[in-house]
DNA sequence: GCGACAG
DNA sequence: ATCTTGTCGC
């Protein structure tokens, strides 16, 4: 399925011209309710090897949680990691696994940032302006912000503040385990995309559709040798 | 100048 | 992200 992509550009550029891309579109991500409650969310995660990127895309019923479609997409690195710009690095092998995918999900959980980027526009927020699609993040670490003690107790969770701006939330899904950092990426409100990011958790500490993506891509890099 | 730094 | 074995604890 032909992907319609809402302002496309090129991905050969260089760091500078990523962060200018970067500053162009940040303005246009809405943080807006859902249009209604997801039934299929999508994971999507991304692993290296050699040169070579696997990216995986899971979708998953909801609230049921159950497998519904998957898809993978390999091909060479294409740009450095740098903190910052991390979808120059993976959006390009994303959107390639999601255009093979034979029904689009209703809304997409990245294992990534949101706003809660220096330049409010993470991966998340990257792939849901390009979708014009409903799109969170949920990072296993902060990139920015600052960020009160949390709770020991799964189901706290803590705001992420940059300066007096909320950008983001910071949340317990299991005991003794270290935090989740949920942002906004486009099209949903952040008390939606933490509602939905515990709503999928199973009992690990990251929420199905993203643990089920990695787990995906680390498969299918280790049979590429 | 000194840290911090998604994956 | 990736390199890597066993091991402590619920």
């Amino acid at each position: 399925m032909a992907l319609l992509l809402h302002h496309a550009h090129a991905w050969d550029v260089t760091p500078a011209q990523a962060v200018a891309l970067q500053r162009t579109l940040a303005p246009l991500v809405r943080e807006e309710p859902l249009v209604q409650t997801p039934r299929t969310i999508a994971g999507v995660d991304m692993s290296v090897r050699e040169d070579q990127v696997q990216a995986a895309v899971v979708v998953l019923s909801f609230p049921d949680l159950l497998l519904i479609e998957q898809a993978i997409w390999r091909g060479p690195v294409e740009f450095p990691y740098v903190p910052g710009l991390l979808s120059f690095r993976e959006a390009p092998a994303v959107l390639r696994a999601l255009e093979q995918l034979q029904v689009q999900p209703d809304v997409l959980m990245t294992d990534s940032q949101g706003r809660a980027h220096p330049r409010r526009f993470g991966l998340a927020c990257h792939l849901g302006v390009l979708l014009d699609r409903p799109v969170w993040g949920v990072a296993k670490s902060k990139l920015t912000g600052v960020h009160a003690e949390l709770p020991a107790e799964p189901g706290g969770q803590v705001p992420l503040y940059s300066g007096k701006e909320e950008i983001g939330a910071v949340l317990r899904t299991r005991v003794r385990t270290n935090p989740l950092y949920v942002s906004v990426g486009h099209r949903i409100t952040l008390p939606e995309a933490v509602a939905l990011t515990f709503a999928c958790a199973k009992g690990y500490r990251l929420p199905e559709p993203t643990r089920q993506a990695h787990l995906l891509s680390k498969k299918q890099n280790e049979q590429s040798g």
